[in-house]
DNA sequence: TAGTGGTCTAGACCACCCC
DNA sequence: GGGTGGTCTAGACCACTAA
């Protein structure tokens, strides 16, 4: 691990443990330099990293202070999507049951979310995911055959980006969503269990590799009375 | 401007223009040093700006390259809510009109979500918004009279967010969401001109001063089929 | 004016990829 | 082995804040 990462690490404890308390004061980049033993361009660089993280802020001329940790207690509700279900929910009882696994070419609006041509095949996977025995789910999503080789049923009911992460070892690099409600589908009455009338919130994502080839495009569908959406925005200039 | 800013824009240029075309590698961080005459740091801290918004990802070992350019294009989309929907709407016609304008003490949820006591007075501001006349948008605002002083019904009418920043010079730090579907109640059957039945899309908020004191508090209001919230997220390690 | 954070340098060492 | 990006240094100058 490298020093301004450990530094960082250490300097958040600090904050966490009341060390440096909310609102206050720490070090000057040079004591910590000193005290840390590196050169103050690595306490910068460590600094930096928290107050990415809304711990802290800086005044140029007159120095660092924690904040009022508003973002903090926050920030375990962060999603990632596209580290898939299986690893948001961790340590949660999630059942996938695949309701379609299926190859075929894909439709104008699929190939420009995936950047692909009318003669690439696409997965087309729906499942019906469940957590804790309750919240209920409905999964649409496509994928590039070229992109994903071997993927099965059996990844589907499981997870399919363990297979993507670990198997094939491919790397993401972010996503664009779109959320939206919408009225219920026939679909959503049958596999979301929810009624007549009851809205649906719907993540609409495409997921991109570091190189940026969308690797993934998806509808989730959820029921209005079960799941939100989070966003945590922390403002990068001023 | 700092010259790493300089570089990094340039560079952008470049990609834009396609002088540095997609899938490409671009020099490396000794050419680009030598060719722009700064130091190797310089340089690699204005490609960590681009990298931060998708446009090249690197390879230890092998070479920058840049991205398929897949989170390019949806760039503009990307919504900072705490800079008001005045800002967010450059261009277009914005009418807010006034329904409620108050000041109150707070309940118990504006308490913990503005992190306040409950003797400390909060303005409660009621907006109907339409954006060139067919956009309809309801939003109920909170914010601690204490922060922003002399709020005036003018302020909301026009623009809440330039009278914070320009006049009391404060700088918002960032801002945590929660984007829900609701059904209809009878304000939005009112106010956003929508039907029986027809689904809600709501963005809860708090939006923090830089120093991480809450600002505002609030709940906005859109018809399902006028409007959707869309998130870049780009992955930082790997 | 003293002290702070932001930037920048010239050079060094390392981990990693590809040939 | 040669070239790449990631990290780190010791020191410098600047912009800004506060006393």
């Amino acid at each position: 691990m490298a020093k301004y990462e450990e530094i960082s690490n250490k300097v958040r404890e600090r904050i966490y443990s009341g060390e440096y308390p909310i609102d206050s004061m720490i070090p000057d980049q040079n004591s910590l330099a000193r005290a840390f033993g590196v050169s103050r361009m690595t306490i910068k660089k460590a600094l930096d990293i928290l107050a990415m993280e809304g711990l802290i802020y800086r005044q140029r001329g007159a120095g660092t202070f924690v904040t009022k940790t508003a973002l903090r207690n926050e920030r375990d509700s962060a999603v990632d999507e596209y580290d898939g279900l299986s690893t948001q929910m961790k340590g949660r009882k999630l059942v996938s049951k695949s309701i379609e696994f299926a190859v075929e070419f894909p439709t104008p609006l699929i190939q420009k979310k995936l950047m692909i041509e009318e003669n690439e095949p696409v997965y087309k996977i729906v499942r019906q995911r469940s957590v804790d025995d309750d919240l209920l789910i409905l999964e649409e999503t496509y994928m590039p055959a070229k992109l994903v080789p071997g993927l099965s049923r059996k990844h589907a009911e499981s997870s399919i980006y363990a297979y993507i992460k670990g198997e094939l070892g491919l790397e993401f690099g972010g996503a664009f969503r779109q959320i939206h409600a919408d009225k219920p589908k026939e679909y959503d009455l049958l596999y979301l269990n929810c009624r007549e009338g009851d809205p649906v919130l719907e993540v609409e994502q495409v997921v991109y590799l570091k190189d940026g080839r969308p690797m993934e495009y998806s509808k989730s569908r959820n029921r209005f009375d079960t799941r939100s959406y989070n966003v945590i925005d922390i403002k990068k200039d001023n």
